[in-house]
DNA sequence: GCGCTAGTCAACAATCAATGTTTATTAGCA
DNA sequence: TGCTAATAAACATTGATTGTTGACTAGCGC
């Protein structure tokens, strides 16, 4: 997505009213590269907008996947998690404390050429899992050799 | 996995008892290459033993995936679905009717070295998703072209 | 500024996959 | 043969997400 005014802009140009909710939400996913759940998109709105419930936040959420503004994706956990970033790129997950980076591997591109079965390829997802620099330290507690 | 006589024998190697309805589960997803979901096992498993429950089925999955035989996969849909193929692979996800194909794509051993951000990565998935040859031709309807 | 109407909240309930529980029965295997 | 795991059945629960309804609020076009 663009910045929260931008969107903002684009939902009044789609017929949508600009609530103080909806633009909360919008800023707290402006820039935000968290893949936050909805729960943590709410958590973050509160701090800002105490009365905000969790079920606008949903609602807002999902007028936003249906204008392209943002992206939905779900990694395995149970909650979806919400990405502002609508560029093609690509993951990398922590199976230990979940968090989520954003990658941009070159080689993807290779990648679409060899699928067959007489697919129409529309979108290629690539997720890599593994150990984040954080956990990885905890992992070998006092003594991180390498 | 292996055939469902090999995981048998590895079952009885665990300590866990062949019973009937395990082996017919075993059998269900032996050459099994539709990724099912746990219903659709179920529902494969009670065309030769019609009494066992679908508590069974998810319970011996579960079990299936500790030791190894079969991986359980998230494509976005509701339901996990459960795959015997457990070398390295890839899947093609047909976006109208959930079909899932298994590709090998070459490339991905490229995409290993870029990822950066300090991650251990353990493991690289990647989901090709698109329109299968069924769904296409259904959606051109009685215009089949390219 | 007014008023129409969308948006929101609150408090429900429902859905759906998956799992926990308990009890009684069955059957694998040493 | 007997111990014990496995199963079935009939519950209940969890947790994310969505539907509903009714009352209140406020955005925005005029």
């Amino acid at each position: 997505m663009d910045t929260s005014a931008d969107v903002a802009a684009r939902f009044r140009a789609n017929g949508f009213k600009l609530t103080p909710q909806r633009y909360a939400i919008f800023a707290a996913l402006d820039g935000n590269s968290t893949h936050p759940t909805a729960e943590a998109v709410h958590a973050e709105v509160i701090k800002t907008l105490p009365m905000v419930s969790l079920r606008t936040v949903y609602q807002t959420l999902n007028e936003m996947i249906s204008l392209g503004e943002i992206a939905a994706f779900d990694f395995g956990g149970k909650s979806s998690r919400f990405d502002p970033n609508t560029a093609a790129h690509h993951h990398l997950v922590c199976e230990s404390c979940d968090v989520v980076f954003d990658v941009y591997p070159d080689a993807v591109a290779e990648l679409d050429a060899e699928s067959a079965h007489g697919f129409a390829v529309t979108a290629v997802e690539v997720i890599f899992r593994g150990t984040c620099p954080a956990c990885r330290l905890a992992a070998t507690d006092v003594v991180p050799q390498n």
